[in-house]
DNA sequence: GCGGGAAATGGTAGCGCTACCAAATTGGCG
DNA sequence: CGCCAATTTGGTAGCGCTACCATTTCCCGC
């Protein structure tokens, strides 16, 4: 059973193997698997069989190599444990999965100069479509995709001078939304508390800071932000600070659930009535928004359906039949709870 | 400004194109980026100011195929949204970040099928290493990572017959614990909750049944699964359901974060007194479950760290001296909190 | 001064696949 | 019946890189 194997590789079968055991040339093979209606009907069975029978599976770099382009779609996000990054990256994997590409996954780490490193190690791939996270992309990282040659798509926010094309929704107007549902339900004194506050966080912030001035209410001592990544236990902190700092604080718009969360936690531990003493409001609207107790108002979005039309529209570009609209919008929505029912 | 392109390629520099510029051949380029210690210094300079002033980027396809051996690791877990397997992930992109080795990325869903399906794509790229979750792979799988011909290092638990290296800790003691300490307690009619019943759950509910019948406890009346995902609001639902079954259950483990999360929220939102009435044990032990009121007792696992000691005993194996500890257990440790602070 | 070995460098021949073109075969139509 | 075009198949020449071996250079010790 010592079979003949070539030199270097490890002994796996090639194309050249299948072509011989099924009689034909290397490259009909190729077609075979590649654009089987070109091939007649009788060498695609015996190709197939062949294939079956050897266990060949064609080796991708050797086929990147030959083609100057490699079945590989780049993905770049500024957090893996995030919540709304992994359901963005779900839909991309699920889209995906069924197709021949395979997925190059980067973590950022919410760093420009990180975004810049993966891009270039990514373009050296020749990858077949780019899919990033934002739009606030460095000059260079900008430079970097609109030479990388293929498709790109931005996810997660929309905004006028896309690269390629774009995919989320106005953070902007979520923020705003958000903030004058609380102003709406009666609340005064609304606070924003904002941690890890990346460029959509910003403008989630400038919503508020909009509806709020538009109300006639705003005052800087209101918000409370940090660069500190997100997490229940800093949304407890900062609540409590942002409480110290403005005691008749009545309401808190929270960046993320996450934040939300914490906050309705201390206002359990403190004694403090949700929704009569202090609204809350989230943004994202995770699974537990709804059955938190009481349950937390919050802006739905619609991530994982992001992941999903990011890549329909990669596909449709390397198809050929780019998308006319370049740039969709999936909005958002605002789930009323009882959080904010004053 | 037009440059000679080659045929194919898409005008990108070369390997040849740096040897050219710095007045040496190809394969000393190829070596100074590889093994730059068997090179000259001087020679070290010149390939290096070409290769900036070019912007040259190896081509890591023609290297896999040329080495026969891709600086990939791939990476399988389940879930990509289940922030255990996110915890993990990111601890494996961390500890690779600063390598030269990418990642490969896949989602099993949970599935042995898909999983013999993504160990068949992968294998034929020829990884430097696979880490997957898990020890319960099909027959098929297993036989496809003994010959991955790559080291391979199972993640998430132990057991008594690793294909290769192991990463993880033992769910059924960790079960063990968490029941036994409620029972500690004085909680009697403990439920265990649990959904998604994969192989892990499967034996932390060993664990509580082997504590509760040492105790004399056991009841199959308290045990209520399903396949299900595990969410808050599936842990709500069960909870009330395992209540409508057993209208003197006085505790719970749960067989993760979510669900006692779930079951804390019914219990604010039906007046029950946590601990007193019921007491709650979560596993994993999320960030929220300390910052919750009351704060819940849970099972910690060191799940970032699973990723980064998988990645050191794989690059250890790569490097030619693999680890003489095979398996390595990273143990749990029980937060004991108000929740079952009788 | 010379042989021998280590260190540094280069040439050649692929790795497994596909782009490009050529050749062979078939079919339609005037 | 013959010509042209469409369809199907194959050969050749790389894609960009590295394994393998050859060559050159230099230094050491006797």
């Amino acid at each position: 059973m010592t079979k003949p194997r070539s030199r270097r590789g490890g002994g796996r079968p090639t194309i050249a193997d299948v072509a011989r055991k099924a009689g034909v040339g290397a490259i009909t093979v190729s077609r075979a698997l590649r654009e089987p209606e070109r091939v007649s009907e009788e060498l695609r069975r015996q190709i197939q069989a062949a294939v079956d029978e050897l266990g060949y599976v064609p080796d991708p770099n050797a086929r990147a190599l030959a083609s100057a382009r490699a079945e590989v779609f780049g993905v770049l996000v500024p957090s893996l444990t995030n919540n709304v990054f992994a359901e963005v990256v779900r839909g991309i994997y699920d889209s995906l999965s069924a197709s021949p590409f395979r997925i190059q996954l980067g973590n950022t780490h919410y760093s420009g100069l990180e975004e810049e490193r993966l891009l270039q190690v990514f373009g050296s791939q020749r990858p077949a479509a780019l899919i990033v996270a934002g739009i606030d992309q460095t000059p260079a990282s900008r430079k970097l995709l609109e030479s990388a040659g293929c498709p790109v798509v931005q996810v997660m926010e929309t905004g006028p001078d896309p690269v390629d094309m774009m995919v989320g929704f106005s953070h902007l107007d979520g923020g705003r939304a958000a903030s004058e549902h609380l102003i709406e339900a009666g609340y005064r004194r609304i606070g924003f508390i904002g941690a890890r506050m990346d460029p959509r966080s910003q403008r989630r912030l400038a919503g508020y800071r909009a509806a709020m001035e538009a109300a006639g209410l705003f005052d800087p001592r209101l918000v409370t932000t940090t660069p500190v990544l997100s997490s229940v236990s800093l949304g407890r902190e900062m609540f409590r600070d942002a409480l110290a700092k403005v005691p008749t604080l009545d309401g808190v718009f929270c960046n993320n659930d996450d934040i939300a969360l914490g906050v309705l936690f201390e206002c359990h531990r403190a004694s403090i009535a949700v929704p009569k003493t202090i609204g809350i409001v989230g943004f994202n609207d995770l699974d537990m928004m709804q059955v938190a107790f009481p349950s937390v108002t919050s802006i739905r979005t619609h991530r994982y359906e992001i992941g999903r039309r990011a890549v329909a529209m990669a596909l449709a570009a390397i198809a050929g039949n780019r998308p006319e609209q370049r740039i969709v919008d999936l909005g958002f929505e605002l789930k009323r709870r009882e959080s904010t029912a004053r």
